[in-house]
RNA sequence: GCCGCGUUCGUCUAGCCCGGUCAGGACGCCAGGUUUUCAUCCUGGAAAUCAGGGGUUCGAAUCCCCUACGCGGUACCA
């Protein structure tokens, strides 16, 4: 058996599409789970649509994604690949090139021609307005909008010469054959039947001298020997179409996988309406790209029986995908999902690792650009982010919620009570905390240690004597004597990480400093 | 309109090919536990008459037919 080899083929209208993602993606974890090879081509025959610079930039999402590829275009060049000749700095590596449909013009130009010498397609003079015209009059009479071979059958080869010799605009369409039912066994869909009666003699040709999406999608697929197209169900119905010039051409077809869309949520497909679309904005506002793999593959995958486990790496979706377990029908996008996949990546990040992924988004703030040095250095943040880690859904979150790190607190006395305390047992359990935490010494200054040492005196005994000891003093919040208080004072917040890992980050110096400063002010 | 594809908890889905489990898991939601607060974590719960209707069968989410609904295509866009 050949080595199985899978295509993304994008065209260059702006950034790397979710839906997009999820295509390239499945192509990737097919070829590799295979064993073959994954490619990356570029479908820029819409000059219309072209953006500039998304070729690049669809380069750069994909490997920052770390979907690498074998063969195809590329941006660095250390495969000594040849530079493409319309985009400057883009690299095009593998023997089966071009990989750029643009580049391609010559070739796809000598197989049409063949298939008019061979009577398998022909040219067509017919404007746009008479086009338009005849389609309104079919949609209006219940009939299938199909081209009704006017040039096919009223115009004589002398004047196809004429017109081409006087530079008449045309098209070359394929010519499709009547009363033929055409089969296709789709790898997730099984048989799929479609009668050509119903299918259009569709342009290969543009008037511009471009190919139209099918002559060269099939052309380049042979030409780069791929032997599994996984593309988006929207081609579905043009499938005859490839069908059929697979057999002009006299080429095996590839198999084929269609690959339900992706949806918004209310059904319709997954659109800029409602979201974010582009892999990009994604990762600008805080998602990890491990997370949006691994939540992107399950749109419409999963891995089967028994497995329950839904946290996977690039490698580890590898090896456990299967086309025969993607989903028929299409799969909204639902953003809580990301957000807890997201919150499970984060939670696996060494403090390095987040430290250097966070940075970018910390500098934005102003909190942050606020700061003194102090409060910017490397190990300040690295705490942080280590008691931040577990509340994180988001990068994008980083500091947020507890701004009191990087600047003083505000002093509220009512949100310093705990439960129905009054001024003097306030200052009374403030005045413990600053007591114990100073005989607490540098190297001590840890957060075990911190923990361990305030719990001890938070248990030690009932402040008040209405309340019991043990058991039901802790169940009444005896803890909340001392430890309240004492975390009310550090951060100046209603909610917070504990008071423990609030002192271990602020550090001793700075933790007594801020009781001092509460307890004079009672 | 025509053609095609699809339809299991709110969402992602397992199960369907090879009929026979209280239709299972995850997210989200709710409750409880741990806990000074928040988050994490743990436990439990509600949540799908398997789109609807007909068959076939002792028995159907699973096989067949019909209907409805949704989506896609219907371009000199991909």
């Amino acid at each position: 058996m050949n080595k199985i080899r899978t295509r993304f083929a994008p065209s260059p209208t702006g950034y790397l599409h979710i839906g997009g993602l999820r295509t390239a993606l499945y192509d990737y974890l097919f070829a590799k789970k295979n064993g073959g090879d994954f490619l990356l081509k570029i479908e820029d025959t819409d000059r219309k649509r072209f953006v500039e610079g998304a070729v690049e930039k669809l380069i750069i999402s994909l490997d920052f994604l770390g979907l690498e590829r074998n063969e195809g275009v590329m941006l660095n060049n250390n495969t000594n690949g040849q530079e493409s000749k319309n985009y400057p700095r883009v690299f095009e590596v593998g023997e089966y090139g071009p990989y750029i449909q643009s580049e391609k013009l010559e070739i796809y130009k000598k197989h049409v021609d063949e298939l008019v010498k061979n009577g398998h397609a022909y040219y067509c003079f017919c404007e746009p307005k008479r086009l338009e015209e005849m389609r309104s009059e079919q949609t209006a009479q219940k009939q299938p909008p199909i081209y009704d071979r006017f040039c096919l059958q009223n115009v004589s080869e002398e004047e196809i010469n004429k017109n081409l010799k006087n530079n008449c605009p045309y098209t070359i369409r394929i010519k499709v054959p009547h009363d033929e039912i055409i089969e296709v066994d789709d790898e997730i869909r099984g048989r799929v039947k479609f009668n050509t009666n119903l299918v259009t003699d569709q342009i290969l040709l543009k008037s511009d001298g471009f190919p139209t999406y099918h002559l060269a999608s099939i052309i380049d697929d042979h030409d780069m020997q791929i032997t599994h197209v996984i593309r988006g169900e929207e081609w579905l119905p043009s499938i005859p179409i490839h069908i059929l010039l697979y057999r002009y051409f006299n080429w095996e077809a590839p198999k084929f996988a269609h690959l339900p869309l992706l949806l918004n949520l209310d059904k319709s497909k997954l659109s800029k309406r409602q979201g974010d679309v582009a892999v990009e904005d994604y990762i600008k506002n805080g998602y990890l790209k491990e997370a949006l793999i691994n939540f992107v593959a399950f749109l419409g995958w999963n891995p089967g029986k028994g497995e329950t486990q839904e946290i996977f790496t690039l490698e580890e979706l590898v090896e456990k995908f299967d086309l025969t377990h993607v989903h028929k029908a299409g799969a909204v996008f639902d953003i809580k999902k990301l957000d807890w996949i997201n919150s499970q990546w984060i939670k696996k990040l060494s403090i390095e690792e987040l430290y250097q992924k966070s940075l970018p988004f910390l500098e934005e703030k102003e909190f942050y650009k606020n700061a003194s040095a102090e409060k910017k250095s490397e190990d300040y943040i690295k705490k942080i982010l280590s008691i931040e880690q577990d509340r994180l859904t988001n990068l994008s979150e980083v500091g947020e919620s507890n701004q009191f790190f990087f600047r003083d607190t505000n002093f509220d006395k009512e949100l310093l009570r705990w439960k129905d305390m009054n001024d003097e047992d306030l200052k009374k359990s403030l005045e413990k905390s600053l007591r114990v935490l100073e005989n607490i010494t540098d190297e001590n200054w840890t957060r075990e240690n911190l923990e361990k040492i305030l719990m001890e005196k938070a248990d030690e005994k009932p402040a008040s004597p209405a309340r019991l000891a043990g058991a039901m003093a802790k169940r009444a919040g005896g803890r909340g004597e001392l430890l309240w208080p004492l975390r009310a004072t550090l951060t100046g917040e209603k909610k917070s990480p504990s008071p423990f890992e609030c002192a271990w980050v602020l550090g001793k110096e700075e933790t007594l400093s801020r009781l001092k400063n509460t307890i004079g002010k009672i």
